[in-house]
DNA sequence: CAAATAGTGGGGAAAAGTGGGTAAAAGTGG
DNA sequence: CCACTTTTACCCACTTTTCCCCACTATTTG
């Protein structure tokens, strides 16, 4: 289980360094293997362990293929998943494009979201934590098993 | 079941000196070590023993991932959750992002509640506790568990 | 009033973050 | 198919930050 925000910067070859407490989990979990895509919601970036994105990815590829909104999550989630190894150094080299949708300078913030992770620029991030902020009490919409939780 | 109110000063360092009476529980309970994250409703932050937490984060993990309002809580509360120790003088070493959102300066506010603690800051605990305090009367909106307890 | 316990502050070792440089590999064109 | 160019990846060294530990001060209690 992920959790956490940290602030990382991007070195001038779009490296991410992992945080030093998450490292040895991938490691043994999974070799460092990730693989990463883009957020259909937003403009960020997920990343997952190996294993748990092909979970995933086998659900999805098992959606209809003639319904729209499938198609759509499958090009888009599927298309852009790249496999990224982490290097000696702790680091993922993110391609191009994947910095590009999440419009990814120098810099950037992670959260750890259970069994993935999120990348934002910092900037998005802001905006879109204080968007979330001041959304209080908007309780519509809300799942019963979120009314019903205890903190 | 933790409770009662304590004034805490952070040092220069942003460390909070977790009051002595807390100290042992926790050190039995889970190592000291505990998960800080911030309250989605109100400026502060909420400190949790880590089993306690874990317990949470499973459920929050469990809400779908297209539900907007399930996807606020999980980025805020499980994006915020940190992992923090207490170190061999019973500190807390709260990182600048919390600090930030508590709006923490020096002069703190602990609270018990339950299984978890709050630390406000002072200014804003005194504005949050007279509201509170004008506020009395006003019985809408109860739970009908409340409406039926007996102090 | 003294001793013990809690609170506070700071310094230093160790680890994490950062930035190239170089060698290998892949891609391209003749 | 070979040679040249460009890109990728790996490695090493340096800088910065973190965290751990120890010492001092304040406060409480017997």
């Amino acid at each position: 289980m992920f959790r956490g925000v940290t602030n990382i910067n991007l070195d001038a070859k779009g490296r991410m360094a992992m945080p030093t407490r998450y490292r040895e989990r991938l490691a043994e979990h999974c070799g460092g293997q990730m693989v990463v895509t883009i957020d259909t919601e937003e403009h960020c970036l997920l990343i997952y362990p190996i294993d748990e994105w092909e979970v995933i990815q086998r659900k999805i590829d098992a959606l209809p293929s003639f319904n729209p909104a499938a198609r759509r999550i499958q090009r888009l989630l599927i298309g852009h998943a790249t496999d990224i190894d982490i290097d000696g150094s702790g680091r993922l080299l993110l391609t191009q494009p994947l910095r590009d949708y999440a419009q990814l300078d120098k810099k950037t913030v992670l959260l750890g979201q259970g069994k993935k992770f999120e990348l934002w620029s910092e900037e998005l991030w802001m905006q879109r934590r204080d968007a979330y902020i001041e959304d209080k009490g908007s309780s519509e919409g809300l799942p019963d098993e979120l009314l019903s939780l205890s903190l």
